[in-house]
DNA sequence: AGTCAAACCTGTTTGC
DNA sequence: TGCAAACAGGTTTGAC
């Protein structure tokens, strides 16, 4: 499950159901599922077992469990669900998915944690805590840290550390098409290419428009659009097209019922009735209103 | 610094 | 009906 609402709804779930755990036994199948940690699957494997499970984190689409080894420091259990990436907690007898890629048992007789993938673009890797560069003054929000494969990435709009006057700054510096800085996760994260369009339909504002030739005050605008729809997709349990994007219990969102643009070519705008128009954007799509979204002249300058 | 394409995958939908 | 192409919520890399 994609984006921020969605990742979220999931680091709930952790929350509710994994959290104050002990690990007893991680499975990996594979070698993919663990490519982005270095020491490998069997590593991994090893040195979450014994592990208490003290906070589910998120900043962004980046997902992370704070392990408590018996004998160590704390340490983070990364994950990043790609486009197709879930967490279920399910019973240890549950049939097993076509595309389990992990399993994780724990030393009471509770459900196990499952991560499935269909596409494997996400993955799974352990990594050490670093303090957060982007909390100013004891933010409330990661007292536990950001795990070092998240570091590099900024604060998401939804987060205490969250800098709204730093990141309009940034985003009018930016010489280059104001979606496609959008969906830069080093500027803003947690944004993907659904609340993208949402929000720059919201704002009336054309995603080829040049983010460093908007106005401060129209960034912000844009900024406060892209947070308000990811808190209401929220909300909803977020966006769910088909089974792959759905919470711990298997569960999907709702809030594709309220996309006025994401997906609905052709359909009217909600808000003028001229048909959505869709147009190729970094080998993908955008979907926009061509009234209320009106193209540059020039795309960019 | 920014842009683009390709790479990593599997599955579903669309079009001829 | 069949088959191939297009398309899908993301990130990273490397070439210009």
């Amino acid at each position: 499950m994609p984006e921020l609402p969605e990742v979220e709804v999931v680091r709930r779930g952790l929350a509710d159901h994994v959290v104050g755990r002990t690990i007893d036994r991680a499975v990996l199948t594979g070698a993919r599922v663990a490519r982005r940690h270095a020491a490998g699957p069997a590593d991994l494997a090893a040195r979450v077992a014994g592990a208490r499970v003290v906070a589910a984190d998120r900043r962004g689409k980046y997902l992370w469990l704070v392990l408590q080894p018996p004998h160590d420091d704390p340490h983070a259990l990364v994950v990043h669900l790609g486009m197709s990436g879930q967490l279920l907690v399910e019973d240890a007898g549950a049939p097993r998915e076509k595309h389990l890629h992990a399993t994780f048992d724990f030393g009471d007789d509770g459900p196990q944690l499952r991560f499935v993938d269909q596409r494997t673009f996400g993955g799974l890797a352990l990594a050490p805590l670093l303090p957060d560069r982007h909390a100013g003054h004891a933010l409330p929000g990661h007292e536990h840290g950001i795990p070092e494969p998240v570091a590099h990435i900024a604060p998401d709009p939804l987060e205490p550390a969250f800098d709204r006057g730093a990141t309009v700054r940034r985003l009018k510096g930016k010489d280059s098409e104001v979606k496609r800085v959008l969906l830069d996760q080093t500027v803003v994260s947690g944004v993907g290419n659904i609340y993208a369009d949402e929000a720059l339909w919201r704002a009336g504002v054309h995603g080829r428009r040049s983010a460093s030739a908007l106005t401060r005050p129209a960034l912000g605008r844009l900024l406060d659009h892209a947070a308000d729809v990811m808190r209401e997709a929220l909300d909803q349990g977020g966006t769910s097209f088909d089974a792959l994007y759905v919470n711990v219990n298997g569960a999907s969102g709702y809030f594709d019922r309220s996309l006025a643009v994401y997906g609905q070519s052709g359909r009217p705008c909600p808000r003028c009735g001229t048909p959505v128009a869709r147009e190729e954007f970094m080998n993908r799509s955008s979907h926009f209103c061509p009234r209320c979204q009106p193209r540059p002249r020039r795309p960019r300058a």
